[in-house]
DNA sequence: TGCCAGGCCCTCTTTAGGGCCTT
């Protein structure tokens, strides 16, 4: 299945009232980036001094950089028609929906949510967040890799990635899950999806 | 003036509340 990863570095929490200013993402082909595309942006007004506490992008580094709605049409030719993947998808794919829409692009996109996904298929893990388990599963992140920063945040996303899916092809009896087997999964209730897998183990030849 | 996200998911639930995730 090919997908795009999508991270969002925002001035907040709030699709509504916040902007994002810098977007990692990459097309993921056979469990390898094929393409990246990594781009900050100018949010039009003060970055919050907790967010460039958090992130390390300052006013400074978006200065000269274009705001939302000019960076959009490239960000979705660059998506192009792949299903989305990021880590609580619902935050990012928020994000995307209200700056298309700002740059008159409205167009949903399907999302899977590696957290969700994470939830269902590492149900030990001490919490879900997208640090937590890498380091649980004793992933390996490239080198440098930062929290925080779009393109690193994607990058720790395909590891997390390219390990559940792993994990659900076992189930699978070595078949790859398609788009749809994992939305199920995800969405439904986590008695459901259990029986979904135990079901899918058995009927797969 | 005062406030400011949103949706999933679990449970001491369903006539609800609060923690988890993302920035």
């Amino acid at each position: 299945m090919e997908l795009a990863v999508i991270d969002f570095e925002t001035t907040g929490l709030s699709a509504g009232r916040d902007r994002i200013i810098e977007v990692g993402a990459v097309i993921l082909r056979d469990g390898r980036v094929a393409e990246s595309f990594v781009q900050l942006m100018h949010p039009g007004f003060p970055i919050p001094s907790f967010i460039t506490g958090l992130t390390g992008i300052s006013n400074a580094m978006v200065r000269d950089m274009p705001p939302p709605e000019e960076v959009m049409p490239r960000l979705g030719q660059f998506l192009d028609r792949h299903p989305c993947l990021a880590h609580n998808a619902s935050f990012d794919s928020r994000f995307l929906a209200a700056e298309m829409a700002r740059a008159g692009l409205g167009r949903e996109r399907p999302f899977l949510c590696s957290m969700r996904l994470a939830r269902r298929l590492v149900p030990d893990a001490p919490n879900h967040r997208l640090g937590t388990l890498v380091q649980h599963l004793g992933l390996r992140p490239p080198d440098g890799c930062r929290a925080h920063r779009a393109l690193d945040d994607v990058l720790m996303t395909v590891a997390l990635w390219n390990h559940l899916e792993t994990e659900l092809a076992g189930w699978l009896n070595g078949k790859s899950p398609d788009f749809a087997f994992c939305h199920r999964l995800m969405t439904r209730p986590k008695a459901a999806a259990a029986k979904l897998l135990r079901e899918a183990a058995v009927s797969v030849p």
